[in-house]
DNA sequence: CGAGTGTTGTTCAGATTCGAACGACCACTC
DNA sequence: GAGTGGTCGTTCGAATCTGAACAACACTCG
């Protein structure tokens, strides 16, 4: 709780606003990647039937040994909450691109496995993904601007990580 | 659909895979921006019962002439559909935040008008959210840095808009 | 003018999200 | 080896979001 207290001293006696600049980043920032959501969540629909938290979930687990990961962890990989990715997981399954397993090291653990299916679905769907994410974003960046952003959103990643 | 037939015809004869520093960049972007806005919310929900959205649309009207806006207008910068904007303003309104007046110019047109207890809300609320703000994103960037994520975002953002 | 076309905002049904509460299990201590 | 605090994943209720359908109005062009 360490961080409202803070917050509100400061909010109380000195706001420091944003200048032009750092409003200009903050707003473009904002701006862009909720558009941005939005045009990958459309082609994902069209293309494939799928939302993009589900696209993540799939590309997470093709990343992972064996395809396979336990519910916790994926969850934070894909940055959702663990009940909603209960729901992804159970949508998931019904469709048949992953399935449940029981964790041999603890009796609690549910571990979600990409099956043959889902990898194939992520294969067919993958390209026409990554050349939005091209199209929009990766394409129209210079390569120091790639590394200014990649360092960017590192930098703040890290303080979102420590204090979660 | 140009895009598509485009994303067809690449997807089938040549998938251009993002590479090493393309791909962290990628991630960065996506991870970053989903977790910092669960942060967002979380802060506001805690300290004003406001969800991010409602807080984007408080920001937009206070810095509109007469704190006013069309209701389509509004939902384009605040990024939210239609129907999401028209059920957001309800809410604003039962709070007291916004009321809705009639379009002297276009008899189909509605008006989302801040009302004065809503530019006391955003007073009262808008020192915490930039700290947030500050706090995890704004101030861990060098000025260079802040400077190429604007240029990246307006420039995602141009294509973008001139897609839709 | 008047038909045709486009825009505006709302309603509706359905899908998705979250947080809180929960039962089950793990790890550690005495 | 029972107790205790913590973790795991699910369930549940409530809130939110979207696209499609709709009615009302605006605009254009013959």
């Amino acid at each position: 709780m360490f961080k409202f207290e803070r917050q509100y001293t400061v909010s109380v006696t000195d706001p420091r606003w944003l200048d032009t600049t750092e409003m200009a980043a903050w707003r473009a920032f904002l701006f862009t990647s909720h558009l941005l959501e939005r045009r990958i969540e459309e082609q994902l629909k069209a293309v494939a039937g799928l939302t993009h938290p589900q696209y993540e979930i799939l590309v997470v687990l093709s990343e992972a040994p064996g395809q396979q990961m336990r519910m916790t962890e994926l969850a934070r990989d894909v940055v959702v909450s663990k009940s909603g990715l209960t729901y992804q997981v159970n949508r998931l399954e019904k469709a048949g691109l992953v399935e449940r397993a029981t964790c041999p090291s603890d009796e609690r653990g549910v571990l979600a496995v990409l099956t043959e299916r889902g990898r194939r679905c992520l294969e067919r769907v993958a390209p026409g993904h990554v050349e939005v994410v091209r199209a929009y974003l990766i394409d129209r960046l210079s390569r120091d601007e790639l590394h200014a952003m990649t360092s960017a959103m590192r930098k703040t990643e890290e303080g979102l990580r420590s204090s979660v």
